[in-house]
DNA sequence: TTGAAAGCGCTAACAG
DNA sequence: CTGTTAGCGCTTTCAA
């Protein structure tokens, strides 16, 4: 196995100028540059990250901590990450981490000094594991979840679900249901809550009343909707004309419900969600786009531009934009409706 | 920053006998085991991964290669050796590269030694680029793509793809559709062409034609998909009573885009995937079970087992088992149809 | 079981 | 622009 030492033997040159040719950094002659760059490929070298960074005290690395890959949010967060670290030289250290396997992730692996940052992905941490994070100098960024005292990017929670009942309201809906995310997630990003909160904030503003019958909650899966909108849509009792889904995924389930139930959408039923999945035109699905690869590539900036200056004080909070698309899904309620008061 | 040194001071130990209780390698007393831990917890130490990696040789960490953790099968596979790597204490760093950055990737963060191991999903590395990794004693792992001189880990897709075939076949159809992926990924993966093979195979060993115009090709994408199924069974011509599509993700855009020509599955339309995505179920899709997770699984413990010894020349190639799920998206094909010959 | 000392392979002053 | 010289923070023989 060559060692920089070899390279510099064969080019001619110390071990200094190799280091600084094949690195880049410094200045070397374009002659002692193509030696050592020459050199190192006849021998198949490559400089070893582990003695870099030991050296230099820089990684070039940084960890992501998110949920679950398999959920549309978190991967497609995680492949904007993945996109802008790549360009940048960046290695991504990932951890798929369940609930019950944080505290080890924490401790075991991001403490240990070898991500120069940690982006945290709808996970929230104490303001204990934050600073343990900072004591250490990781800057770290949020998505999605508050994260007390370290910068985070999120999007207007609150606000996109008033606006998304609202578009449902102004179509003259007044049966509208709201399918929310499970207690499970509750504890952890809070999301679900505060989407819920949004909600039900627009009804009370248009003096509508909301039906605890109508607030069923699902698992943030497709299938987990599908279960939980069959319950809200197959009850004998009365039915809303209006779902607002606090996820395209959970939209999506509740789509194939009520065509499973022969409710046609949007004649019968109206279904509104947010996300900006890529299924969402297949669905005709009104949804208020939130572009998470977009975040994870912001995420990315944010955190290499806090990497270059030694700041990690500077914790901004930045409220990413959203776009509501208006498709097919939604319209005005059926003719023979009664109202809701 | 504390380092070992400090903790071994406070111990009152040497800084060796403070890395053996740490690192739990080497024997160390009871004693100088406990003291040296309530030290380095009252200073907030932890090992330093890079130094730890840089004088032992080992990096307790693997590299994962995916084309796209968006999608169903990388996802699944990606949370598969996610969890396995996290029980045995490895990191694991994601490289998710579209085809243009494999080059880089290999050459900058591969070889650079910070990784023990690759596993290479759906990826078709060059002998070549397979020989600089062994070369430099990495032991490689591919899943569901051929790698010549490497462990793999791969299910019988050309099997699985005449019985899918072949379950069409025994029903009573004769019109069958072949929905297979693009040539895109022909190149890469060479796993459409396997599995298109397989079809045809079956379609020939029951002496049933094979219509150009019913095989046709899509991104892997259930919106893809959608897209190629409807020119399928939109058309004005004659249409398949049934399709076989070459993943789960592309059956459930032909059952979408069925749905909307009012197609009725299965009675007008079956439909066979090949997976076990978790939708499958919501849509009553009949597949063939291929245990992502597990295969990530698989991967970690051969090539945990590969690290313990120097071993990297054993290359086995070994063929993960399936499951035929039979569900209710296929049957018999509709009474009036005229068999084809 | 423990300690001393010699590196692991590179980077970063510093001087030239 | 280039070479010399210290380390970066651990692990690991080797002796004791």
């Amino acid at each position: 196995m060559p060692g920089i030492k070899d390279v510099a033997e064969r080019a001619g040159l110390s071990i200094a100028t190799v280091s600084r040719a094949l690195s880049g950094k410094g200045n070397v002659s374009a002659r002692s540059r193509e030696r050592a760059q020459a050199a190192a490929a006849e021998l198949g070298f490559v400089l070893s990250y582990h003695a870099s960074s030991l050296a230099s005290g820089r990684n070039h690395n940084v960890g992501v901590v998110v949920p679950s890959v398999h959920r549309w949010f978190f991967s497609s967060v995680v492949e904007g990450v993945s996109a802008s670290l790549l360009d940048a030289g960046y290695d991504l250290t990932l951890y798929n981490v369940s609930e019950n396997r944080r505290h080890s992730v924490l401790n075991d692996f991001l403490l240990r000094k070898r991500v120069d940052a940690v982006i945290a992905v709808s996970l929230e941490l104490s303001e204990t594991e934050i600073r343990q994070l900072l004591a250490i100098h990781r800057p770290i960024v949020g998505i999605g979840g508050p994260l007390p005292g370290a910068s985070t990017i999120r999007i207007n929670d609150s606000g996109i679900a008033e606006d998304a009942t609202n578009h449902l309201i102004h179509l003259g809906h007044s049966r509208i249901a709201h399918l929310t995310g499970d207690a499970a997630y509750q504890q952890d990003f809070r999301l679900p809550g505060t989407r819920q909160g949004g909600f039900e904030k627009a009804m009370a503003a248009a003096g509508l009343p909301v039906r605890p019958e109508w607030q069923v909650s699902a698992d943030f899966t497709v299938q987990g909707a599908y279960a939980s909108a069959r319950r809200l849509l197959g009850g004998s009792s009365e039915r809303p004309t209006a779902v607002f889904a606090a996820s395209d995924e959970m939209a999506i389930g509740t789509i194939l419900a009520a065509r499973d139930f022969g409710l046609r959408i949007p004649y019968d039923l109206s279904v509104i969600g947010i996300d900006g999945h890529e299924l969402g035109e297949v669905f005709g699905l009104t949804t208020i786009d939130q572009d998470a690869r977009g975040q994870g590539a912001l995420a990315v900036r944010l955190l290499l531009a806090g990497l270059g200056d030694a700041a990690d004080g500077g914790s901004t909070d930045t409220e990413f934009p959203t776009k509501f698309v208006v498709r097919s899904s939604t319209s005005v309620p059926p003719r023979d409706t009664v109202p809701l008061r």
